[in-house]
RNA sequence: GGCGCAUUCGUCUAGGGGUUUAGGACACCUCCCUCUCAAGGAGGAGAUCGCGGGUUCGAAUCCCGCAUGCGCCA
């Protein structure tokens, strides 16, 4: 089996475009096929510089390896269709000579002036068909004039289009609702209908796995590989994904490119788990699964008919839970980077790894993404904490209490070990001796220590950021409150 | 405007004639654990299965209409 993966280098891809490049790959994978990337770049106007190495980086960043397509080349290439147009001229030639397409002189100008037409008497908007019958003379005239025409495919005027579509069952089209589609623009590139059908014949893809946009343009495809002779592959009509006011993927929705994702500290593995059960699942309670059993559950029977919303929350908590299954070195691997271009700029760099060792343990469990790691971690960091004087006398303490309570630690820290247990060991009954709670005590610690009223567990905290550190900041803290 | 597709908790979904007082997950709430925050555990609330007709002893599940949404056609 062969499938492919044939994004327009449009724009950065979102997560829909990734999300069918997943399922084909999936597929692929699965039936021990070949996944395929291709990239069809015959739309000249909207083409984005650097789109074309955006989606090999989000590919390859999710692990969606390819079998043929840019840079590996392969047995059917090339895989750039700027670079297959006489391939799609001499198709579109030998369409013409089988009387299945024909040339269309037509001016932009009078088709805009019939669309508006059709538009104003509430009629279907589509080509009138004027140059379909056009004889020898007329032809010549036109030609003489310097016109350069496009090639329409023949549509038939009456009869079915029928198909079968793995997901969505038989669906049937009539043709008279099809008009006489553009096969051949006059700048000699092909339109998306041609050039995909031929590739997809040429490249023998067995089956098309594509988002539900192109449901409706499949009847056109269908007619054109029985022109040609072709067997037509099959069909699967992915659901999309929506934004969050149920609208098609786009732009301004914000957040949407896997990139963004990758930046922000989420996980590829995390990523893919999430994108795979966005229209898919395996059963009613199963949801984190690894690659492997990705590949081995994927089936397209178990693909939904219903487009979904992309749930940035439910993908955070899916974050948490695979940076909470990272043993600590690859935690530590992950987020070195963010770490060393993190926030506080004061920080002074390159970051020490073994320094991050000892850190990762106490975030690994309060982070969903590592960004958030990072921000949960300055303290650790900065030389001097910045927190207003209030934050230490949050629990409702006095300042007198806080002074004799932070005086006090002082002098039993300076004496104490440094490991978690010693200080448990020895601040926990000194806040018996304060008569302090043990929240109102190790609470004003904390904040002392950290800046802030919610950090990781204690003593751990403290033990990680050494004797020097904490009774300068037990004294900073002191500082404030007088 | 035409055509197509879809419609189960706020969201992702399971479920495809009786096993369903419709199951799970995220988010939300409560409690437990606890030095805070998390994580974890136990509960809770949340869906008359879009609406209306049919078929059937029985329908979320099958059929037909309608509505709504989305997509394509420019």
């Amino acid at each position: 089996m062969r499938v492919r993966f044939a994004p327009s280098p449009t724009g950065i891809p979102h997560v829909g475009n990734i999300r069918t490049a997943l399922f084909n790959w999936l597929f692929a994978r699965h039936h021990r096929g070949s996944f395929i990337v291709r990239i069809e770049d015959t739309d000249i106007v909207r083409r984005v510089k650097g789109a074309v190495e955006a989606i090999l980086d989000s590919l390859r960043w999710l692990g969606l390896d390819w079998d043929e397509g840019p840079e590996v080349g392969g047995d059917y290439g090339p895989y750039f269709q700027s670079q297959r147009l006489e391939i799609y001229q001499e198709v579109a030639q030998r369409l013409v000579q089988g009387g299945h397409a024909y040339l269309c002189y037509c001016s932009a100008e009078r088709l805009e002036e019939m669309r508006r037409e059709q538009v104003k008497r509430k009629q279907p908007p589509g080509y009138d068909r004027r140059c379909r019958n056009l004889s020898e003379k007329e032809r010549a005239d036109l030609e003489a004039q310097g016109i350069i025409p496009v090639v329409r495919f023949r549509t038939p005027l009456e009869g079915q289009v029928k198909f079968q579509d793995l997901i969505r069952g038989e669906v049937v089209f009539d043709s008279e609702t099809l008009d006489d589609f553009v096969l051949l623009k006059s700048d000699g590139y092909p339109t998306y209908h041609l050039a995909n059908v031929v590739d997809d014949h040429l490249m023998k893809v067995s089956h098309v796995l594509r988002a539900d946009e192109w449901l409706s343009s499949t009847p056109r495809h269908m007619l054109l590989y029985h022109a040609l002779g072709y067997g037509p592959p099959k069909f699967a009509h992915l659901p999309m994904i929506l934004g969050s006011d149920r609208a098609k993927l786009s732009k301004r929705h914000g957040a949407t490119s896997v990139i963004w994702y990758r930046d922000r500290g989420y996980l590829p593995q995390a990523m893919v788990n999430f994108l795979a059960l966005l229209g898919w699942s395996l059963d009613d309670k199963t949801e984190i699964m690894s690659r492997e059993e990705l590949i081995s559950n994927f089936s397209i029977e178990r693909i939904g008919k219903t487009a979904a919303i992309f749930s940035q929350e439910k993908l955070a908590w899916m974050n948490g839970v695979y940076i909470r299954q990272l043993d600590i070195e690859e935690l530590v691997e992950w987020l070195m980077p963010f770490l060393e271009r993190g926030p506080p700029q004061r920080v002074k760099r390159p970051i020490s790894r073994d320094y991050v060792r000892r850190i990762a343990p106490l975030l690994q469990e309060r982070m969903r993404t590592l960004e958030e790691g990072v921000e949960l971690a300055d303290f650790f960091f900065l030389e001097e904490l910045d927190y207003a004087p209030d934050l230490l006398l949050e629990r409702g303490l006095s300042r007198e209490r806080g002074v004799q309570a932070l005086s006090a630690a002082m002098e039993h820290l300076k004496a104490s070990s440094f490991d978690a247990s010693s200080l448990e060991g020895v601040l926990r009954p000194l806040a018996a001796e304060l008569g302090l709670k043990t929240g109102e005590f190790f609470g004003l610690l904390r904040v002392a220590t950290t800046g802030r009223t919610a950090a990781p567990p204690l003593f751990e905290t403290m033990a990680v950021l050494g004797r020097e550190r904490c009774l300068k900041r037990i004294e900073e803290a002191l500082e404030r409150l007088k």
